[in-house]
RNA sequence: GGGGCUUUAGCCAAGUGGUAAGGCAUGGGACUGCAACUCCCCGAGCACCAGUUCAAAUCUGGUAGGCCCCUCCA
């Protein structure tokens, strides 16, 4: 397998530590807000990778976070704290937040046919873990206490931007509006691994610490649920771009600091969704979510789709016109898979012909747009039969996970729907167009769709 | 100010040195009572300029546009 990695901005052979083991984790979701659909094009491509690697035949453990605490403010960020507004805008505690939107995530997340990570651990649930690895952190220097806060000192490490080409002079404090120096650093890099003094009067969410009443910082709960579960070395780590610093730096900074030794070895980032007016933000421009485009009338695999025909470290631009134009590309799709008829032998030959031309695309750094054209030549090939055809769609969709094969639905009155049929041929023959049109009709209304085909007329249920 | 990505037909998009995959849409055609479905046919020389090379969309340098990161963010 093929992958690009963060940490060597190369593509390079994938070798996990254990042989045909893969521990994977993925950044999950902030839960005082609902995930919009560039949340959500982040996990389709943490989707497709773990998919791939199961049919290259690894066994994956994938573990991910729900940031229901330590994310929301940041060390030196003067915005107000992101729960403490969905508990104002909601009046709810925070608790009752972050569990609405976590469901809510949940179901946008599997409606996207999005498989479920082997551990979702909420960041509240492993405190003990944070308190255990900073003490870690302080026992060994690489930490130190100032003005009531915990901070990791970068300076102890050799390399502490080894993820990105960052260089310690040149950056600046305060691009983004907002964000204020903090007095309390040694150097500007450092960050907060525990806050005990919080500029949020009434900070809710408070945990008892051998440095006082307090919360974690945001980047520990990765760190620290990462190891807790999947253990002292991680073959993946992923999330979106905008996670590489300061992010993933200093989970790499801290992780690696606690443990003595290199953590993770593939840093796995997806590019963004953009919409028109640039990056898709939950503060910026239309909020697009799952549940919106269903509601409007979409099938959330039509969006699935539409990020399967471009390459996941690609940004991708959003628009109602191009989520369109997936939809009917879709929807054709499955139509013409709908119409192979399941006949023939499995052909071994070209099966696995075509199953190691899907496996050289997919593992070529999850070429998932050429994986598709695979499929539709497969479509297109008649020295394939039908059978041996289904056969590989069926294989093909591990992967893609597009629901192509949909069982052959057959109505609970299936004998009433045929005799109407046989009914409609019958007028259609004595060239009684209106009573065909009629029955036709009928069984539109009743959710059966029929469809004249060369070989007769065949129904479908429509609709759920 | 610093770091990085990107630019391929109307649209989405692959391709990483050997002469432009695939899909959608449009148009034409087959099928059909009609419609839908399905099938067949049709399109670009790769933002621009200058190099390297027998050969460049692919490598190098530059110009222009778009985007991201530099402590909210996937």
């Amino acid at each position: 397998m093929k992958l690009y990695n963060t940490l060597t901005k190369k593509i390079e052979n994938f070798i996990p530590n254990e042989e045909g083991k893969v521990k994977m984790y993925t950044c999950g979701p902030t839960v005082y807000h609902y995930a919009h659909i560039g949340n959500m094009r982040n996990y389709i491509g943490h989707d497709i990778l773990e998919r791939t690697l199961e049919y290259l035949g690894y066994d994956v453990t994938r573990a991910m976070n729900i940031t229901d605490v330590g994310h929301l403010t940041s060390d030196s960020d003067s915005g107000e704290d992101k729960m403490e507004v969905a508990k104002k805008r909601e009046n709810k505690t925070a608790m009752e937040i972050a569990k609405f939107y976590t469901e809510a995530f949940f179901k946008d997340f599997q409606s996207l046919n999005c498989k479920m990570p082997d551990i979702i651990s909420p960041a509240t649930e492993n405190i003990d873990m944070y308190i255990k690895m900073i003490e870690r952190l302080l026992e060994k220097d690489y930490a130190y206490i100032s003005g009531g806060n915990i901070y990791f000192d970068i300076s102890k490490l050799d390399d502490y931007y080894v993820l990105t080409n960052h260089q310690e002079d040149k950056m600046v404090v305060g691009v983004r509006e907002g964000v204020e120096v903090d007095d309390s650093k040694r150097n500007q890099s450092d960050f907060v691994l525990w806050f005990t003094t919080s500029k949020f009067e009434n900070h809710e969410l408070l945990w008892d610490s051998p440095w006082g009443k307090g919360y974690p910082g945001w980047h520990i709960e990765c760190s620290g649920i990462s190891i807790k579960y999947l253990g002292d070395h991680l073959d993946i780590h992923g999330g979106g771009v905008d996670n590489i610093f300061p992010h993933h730096t200093n989970e790499i900074a801290q992780s690696e600091a606690y443990l003595g030794h290199k953590w993770c070895n593939y840093w796995f980032h997806n590019e963004h969704l953009l919409d028109e007016s640039g990056k898709m933000s939950k503060s910026n421009g239309e909020f697009l979510t799952v549940t919106l485009l269903k509601e409007k009338g979409y099938d959330p695999l039509s969006f699935r789709f539409m990020c399967l025909n471009s390459h996941y470290r690609k940004q991708l631009v959003f628009s109602y016109s191009a989520l369109n134009q997936a939809e009917s590309t879709y929807k054709k799709l499955l139509n013409r898979i709908e119409a192979i008829e399941d006949i023939g032998e499995l052909d071994e030959g070209e099966f696995s012909s075509y199953n190691e031309d899907f496996i050289d695309n997919i593992r070529n750094d999850l070429n998932t747009a050429n994986a598709l054209s695979v499929l539709y030549e497969l479509l297109k090939d008649d020295q394939v039969n039908g059978h041996t055809k289904l056969e590989l769609i069926k294989k093909f969709d591990k992967v893609f996970a597009l629901n192509l094969i949909r069982e052959k639905s057959v109505a609970s009155n299936d004998e009433e729907i045929r005799s109407l049929i046989e009914k409609r041929d019958e007028a259609k023959k004595n060239k009684d167009f209106e009573l065909a049109d009629s029955i036709r009709n009928e069984l539109k209304i009743r959710g059966i769709e029929l469809i004249d085909t060369r070989e007769g007329t065949k129904y479908k249920i429509i609709g759920e």
